[in-house]
DNA sequence: TGACATCGCCTACAAATGTAGGCTATAATC
DNA sequence: GATTATAGCCTACATTTGTAGGCGATGTCA
C-alpha cells in the first residue's frame, strides 16, 4: 500500500514552541524580531528567548528560513493543519487513549453556537457522502 | 458565592504520568505492584520507573495513598474526568488559541462510526436543553 | 530464625524545556 | 569613518521529564 500522502511525521514541539511558530502560519515569512512582537505580552518573554526558540525550530525541522542580507526571514517546514494534526493524534492518545467521547463531551459542555454550527455543518457533509468502512 | 465545585485547580501531567494514573483511574486503589503489572507492555518500564512516576504523581497532589502494612494503596486525587477536562482546556488553547474548529475537522476526519453516535446523541442532548445561560 | 523477595526512600544522570546573556560581525547613522 | 543598534552564534543554568539503581527495613517461607 502506498503511503499516505498526508501522514508527514511531524516533529513535537514544547508549549513555547507553539507559541513562537504561530506568528509564522499567521503571517507568512518573518524575522524574528517581527516573530517576537507578535507574540503576546502576556507571555513575557525577552526577545532572546524568542530567538533561542527558533534556534530550536529550526533544529526540530519545524522551521527553516531564507537568509536576506545578514538576516534571516524564518518560515515554517509545515501547515499549521499538518502540525496540529499530529498534535492533537498525540494528545487524544495520551490523554483518552485513542478514544474521542470524553472530548466530546468536553466540546458539549463548552462550545459556542458559531463552532457548534462549524460540527454540524461538518457532520452534514460527513453524513452525505457518509463513505467508508474508515475505522476499518 | 461558593466556589464552583468543578473548577478545582488540578495539576499538569507529564506523558508518563499519565499512563501510571490511568490504572488507577480504571481500577481503584491500587498498590504499586499491581498497577506495574497494567501498564501496557508497549511502553517497557521498570517498575523503579513506575515508582518514580508515583512518587512525583503524589508530589504534584494527583494521587495519594493509604498505608497498608507495609505498602501503599495509591488511589488518583481527582477523576479521570477533571483531569481530561482541564488537560484539554490546557492543548486546546496551546495548539488551536481556544478555537475548537480544527480540531472538529480533524475529528470528522477520523471518528468512526460508533464514536458518531456518541457525539450524535451529545449534541441531541445539548439541543433539547438547548438554551444556554452556559457560560454564566 | 535465616534467607530472600519486596517495600518505600533517596540518589543519579541525561535530555528537553524555560529563560535568557555575552560576544563578534555587520548595517545603519551621523 | 566612528558609533551604535541589531543580527546570529554559542553558552548558561535551573527545572522537569524519562529512566532507573542502591540501600536499609520489613514481610514471607522454609
Amino acid at each position: 500500500m502506498p503511503a499516505n500522502k498526508s501522514a508527514r511525521e511531524t516533529p513535537r514541539l514544547s508549549e513555547a514552541e507553539w507559541e513562537v511558530i504561530k506568528p509564522l502560519w499567521k503571517h507568512g515569512p518573518m524575522a524574528a524580531r517581527d516573530i517576537y512582537k507578535d507574540i503576546p505580552d502576556k507571555f513575557g518573554w525577552a526577545y532572546k528567548t524568542v530567538k533561542t526558540m527558533l534556534a530550536r525550530l529550526v533544529k526540530k525541522g519545524a522551521v527553516t528560513y531564507d537568509q536576506i542580507g545578514n538576516s534571516y526571514l524564518y518560515r515554517p517546514v509545515y501547515s499549521r493543519e499538518e502540525m496540529t494534526r499530529s498534535a492533537t493524534g498525540t494528545f487524544i492518545q495520551r490523554v483518552f487513549d485513542g478514544a474521542w467521547s470524553p472530548l466530546l463531551a468536553h466540546f458539549v459542555e463548552h462550545v459556542n453556537r458559531e463552532e457548534l454550527e462549524v460540527l454540524k455543518r461538518e457532520l452534514a457533509r460527513l453524513e452525505k457522502k457518509e463513505p467508508k468502512n474508515r475505522g476499518e
